[in-house]
RNA sequence: GUGAGUGUAGCCCAGUGGUCUAAGGCGCCAGGUUGUGGCCCUGGAUAUCGAGGGUUCAAAUCCCUCCACUCACCCCA
């Protein structure tokens, strides 16, 4: 590469004009339904203490053992760059004694996150999520409402032809017991397994039901299912959730190959997906997380939450073809016949702007023609053309750029004109 | 981290060793008489052909390395 040549680093990239609309879009809508559904959002800090990550998304996941960003600080302090929203979060509810607030809390938040990943479509170094929690409660129809939130908020997006995956993977209790019958039928089939499926049975059985090649697909579409060895109580709790989401009429489908990548996921899982689309294809996921707030230190308390990427939003937007709100842009632009009345030019673009009206200058050096020209690129719907002529008249020409009428107005009725069209 | 493909102006792209001091389209800029846009016409600017090195009399075209993107694995949003 040549020296003094720069670009974004891998895996990140510009978010230009041309694409700010979705952002936007998709940011309101996301704030209108939080407000629905009565979250209030919060922000946290780009990056956290080290170990906050490690023993939320567990140790011996990829995320923690790859991907994370993390250095030392001149304090010598453990840094990361956070790699997901929700233990930032929990921590922010312990630290600032949320506890003491009427439970359930119910938060969100819109962040960039990093994770050191081989780059592909939907997937990036940096990347955004929209994410929401609530916590302090452990209501089956809380986990409803979340999954109807989601969905609701792809719907309020014009997102059609998604499909919904629901799975319990049990609590602390009865997991084990779960864990040890699926060990239990796959070192049966130790042998047929792939290579990658080998390390998995030693490292995170759990996901050896997700592995895609056909063989180990076959095995695990007959492996023990974690909703079949549910405790009574987590039981309980998937029966009533799944009676909600009947009252609600949300199309799910119980996935009993629905896992997750973090740890420390409990009892209700779910999945957001396109119904086509590649290997990133998920643009949303969550679950309940009821033992994580406990496990960084505060005091037992029951939670779940929502995540989802903006940037696979937005590439599901374009393939859906969904048609997004234009970012309004200044309506008026004024051009000058002639150098010498520049500066009631400048005035009078700022005295507008003072009344709220968005208005562009054209550049002096330009020939009348081609401020007319500049005004269309700007898609301008009216030119106000000020001249020596008009100066001497204490009038303007107001033309309006759609019909191609114009009219020469005086100056005191130019701003009333403006803001009351006829 | 593994495997495969791609990389020519702001964008889309032609070009597979000499006629390439690189073609076309979009966009941009300017003109088509004196103070008026969009259509049309004419003209113009913009490319160290991803970067570096090598082979050759000769390289955008062949080889190597690097960088980036795309796809799949992996993982996940």
């Amino acid at each position: 590469m040549g020296a003094d040549v720069y670009q974004a680093p891998r895996g990140t990239v510009d978010i230009l004009p041309a694409e700010q609309a979705y952002w936007r879009y998709i940011e309101q809508k996301a704030a209108q339904t939080c407000q629905l559904y009565g979250y209030e959002r919060i922000d946290t800090p780009v990056f956290e203490n080290m170990n906050l990550f490690s023993r939320s998304i567990g140790e011996r996941t990829d995320i923690v053992e790859k991907e994370m960003y993390s250095f030392e600080d001149k304090g010598g302090n453990r840094i990361t760059l956070r790699p997901e929203g929700t233990a930032p979060v929990c921590r922010a509810y312990i630290e600032n004694g949320m506890h003491n607030q009427p439970q359930p809390v119910k938060l969100y938040y819109s962040a960039s996150i990093f994770r050191y990943e081989r780059p592909q479509a939907g997937r990036y170094r940096q990347h955004h999520q929209f994410g929401y929690e609530v916590i302090g409660d452990n209501d089956p129809a809380l986990d409803a409402e979340v999954i109807d939130m989601a969905w609701r908020f792809f719907e309020s997006l014009g997102l059609r032809r998604l499909k919904l995956l629901l799975n319990s993977i049990g609590c602390r209790k009865c997991r084990p017991d779960y864990l040890a019958s699926l060990r239990q039928y796959y070192i049966g089939h130790r042998d047929e397994l792939c290579p990658e499926c080998g390390v998995r049975l030693e490292k995170n059985t759990l996901r050896l039901l997700d592995c895609k090649k056909p063989l180990c697909q076959q095995f695990a579409a007959s492996a023990p299912r974690s909703a079949d060895c549910l405790c009574p109580d987590c039981a309980e709790h998937f029966n009533l959730l799944r009676k909600y989401l009947q009252q609600l009429e949300l199309p799910f489908s119980v996935n009993h190959c629905l896992v997750r990548g973090l740890d420390y996921y409990t009892r209700t899982v779910f999945e957001i997906q396109p119904q086509t689309g590649g290997a990133q294809s998920t643009i949303g996921g969550g679950g309940r997380y009821d033992d994580l707030i406990e496990g960084l230190g505060g005091k037992p308390t029951p939670a779940l939450g929502f995540a989802t990427g903006i940037e696979r939003i937005i590439l599901n937007l374009k393939k859906q073809q969904v048609a997004i709100p234009p970012i309004p842009t200044p309506e008026v632009f004024i051009a000058q016949a002639g150098d010498k009345v520049k500066n009631e030019a400048v005035k009078l673009a700022s005295s507008l702007r003072g009344a709220g009206i968005g208005v562009l200058q054209a550049s002096s050096s330009k020939s009348l023609k081609a401020q007319l020209r500049q005004a269309n690129n700007f898609s301008a719907h009216y030119v106000i053309i000020i001249g020596e002529e008009e100066i001497e008249t204490g009038t303007v020409i107001l033309r309006n750029m759609t019909t191609a009428e114009q009219e020469t107005i005086a100056l005191t009725k130019l701003q009333n004109r403006l803001q009351c069209p006829p």
